[in-house]
DNA sequence: TGGAGAAATTGATTAGGATCAAGGTTTGCC
DNA sequence: GGCAAACCTTGATCCTAATCAATTTCTCCA
């Protein structure tokens, strides 16, 4: 039996966490779940499928940062999301990898046979549904995303990115907020459609403009979050992950 | 009773073609959504939905096209989809808008309550699936066009749309495959990122260089797809529609 | 059919970010 | 602690697409 551990929001049982997918589990519908899952850990830069792939699997984030890209023949790439703890990987239904998936850091995932995952989830509605939101709330994020590739300036993507950030990974540390970047400054060129220069070049000014401060090249301190959101130019403050 | 016209790939009692909803309905599971539909008719430029508006419908294109889009506080703007005729609009489980939807041609929807349809869907595993499916399907597109927007040059951006309007609406024509673009520059630039003016520039450029053949300022005949194909630097030939 | 307004094109100029090219810092490992 | 490799920063220059500014071409309605 499913218990939801409601101080770290996180499923005893399973490392996803009750907004992944088993917010309304009170009970047995997962238990078959928890007793396929097996866990399996990647370096930093190794692929977990690429595009094109056979999909044999779901999984959830335990720990580490991975990412969704895809590319162009010419090496192009653009990353299209980013998987924190907690994050689901996985398309119920689809045999095919529509995208690659990479570890960026040291990754650690929880691995569910795809098929007793759909066994599960067709024969549960409100795990179904729920199905649908984590694809909706997935869609509206990248949608988020497109305006900020779209029409954002270099200094608003990355104040958005760090905006992001912020409040998934942000501790609140008096007036202001800390956290710990998840990514590279590479890998943010590739989330932003920007260059690993212009990346560096913006950091640098929006260090010296004191929206941020800098600790090292990834400890980052936020000293007023409302500035932040000010510079990402944001109209909704609901800027998900995609 | 719901029945499926096989010729036009369009379900005669709604026209919600197959593959947007009742790809595998064959009996009543709809019956009652039939029953319940409404026709309702914009003019071009109206506004069908305003993002942060209350969602009660869901809704099909019948005829016309429209456009979803994300709108910065300084006006600044980005489509994020583009809606055909059999396309879907609706967000069950959601109340709440996240984007806005606008008529850019007369356009005629057909709603059906929002409330009625998710009980139809909550009850029918089958099309809870397709659901599922649908917005998978959107969240692929969606991402195809975030590599566009992230990193393509405003040629290939033209050429890309130009080949995702040709799989939806282009006919055979001999040799070569026509249409009618379904956006106006405007839009056009809306939807790729672009000013008006580039996207003018460009298409004169891919006119000048043999890619297409203009007709007035909408009709466009594509000589060979495959050049155009190249054009849009693209990998996969899965480009759909977000 | 003519005319007005919308839509599209074309030209000149500017600017934001890419590219090219060195240097500096971290990090990790022996 | 020292070294190498990876990561990051900074500077100079270039180039693509934005911006500003007129026209020109459609469209559609009186």
């Amino acid at each position: 039996m499913i218990k939801i551990d409601s101080t770290t929001q996180t499923c005893s049982n399973c490392p996803i966490r009750p907004r992944a997918i088993c917010s309304r589990c009170t009970g047995e519908e997962l238990d078959e779940l928890g007793k396929i899952k097996y866990y399996k850990t990647y370096s930093p830069g190794a692929s977990v499928v690429l595009m094109g792939d056979p999909m044999t699997f779901v999984a959830s984030v335990v720990s580490g940062v991975a990412t969704l890209s895809r590319s162009m023949a010419d090496g192009r790439m653009q990353m299209v999301g980013m998987l924190l703890p907690s994050d689901f990987i996985g398309r119920p239904g689809r045999d095919i990898a529509s995208f690659d998936v990479t570890a960026v850091s040291e990754l650690t995932l929880c691995h569910f046979h795809k098929r007793a995952f759909e066994k599960v989830t067709s024969s549960t509605p409100h795990v179904q549904e729920r199905l649908v939101e984590i694809v909706l709330d997935e869609l509206d994020a990248t949608r988020e995303w497109m305006l900020l590739l779209g029409r954002k300036t270099a200094r608003e993507k990355i104040a958005s990115f760090l905006l992001i950030c912020a409040r998934r990974l942000g501790t609140q540390e008096g007036e202001s907020l800390q956290m710990s970047l998840p990514l590279t400054r590479d890998a943010m060129s590739d989330y932003l459609g920007l260059t690993i220069e212009t990346v560096s070049r913006q950091m640098a000014a929006l260090k010296r403009d004191g929206v941020l401060v800098l600790e090292g090249t990834r400890k980052v301190t936020i000293p007023d979050l409302n500035r932040l959101l000010d510079e990402a130019g944001d109209d909704s403050d609901g800027a998900t992950l995609p």
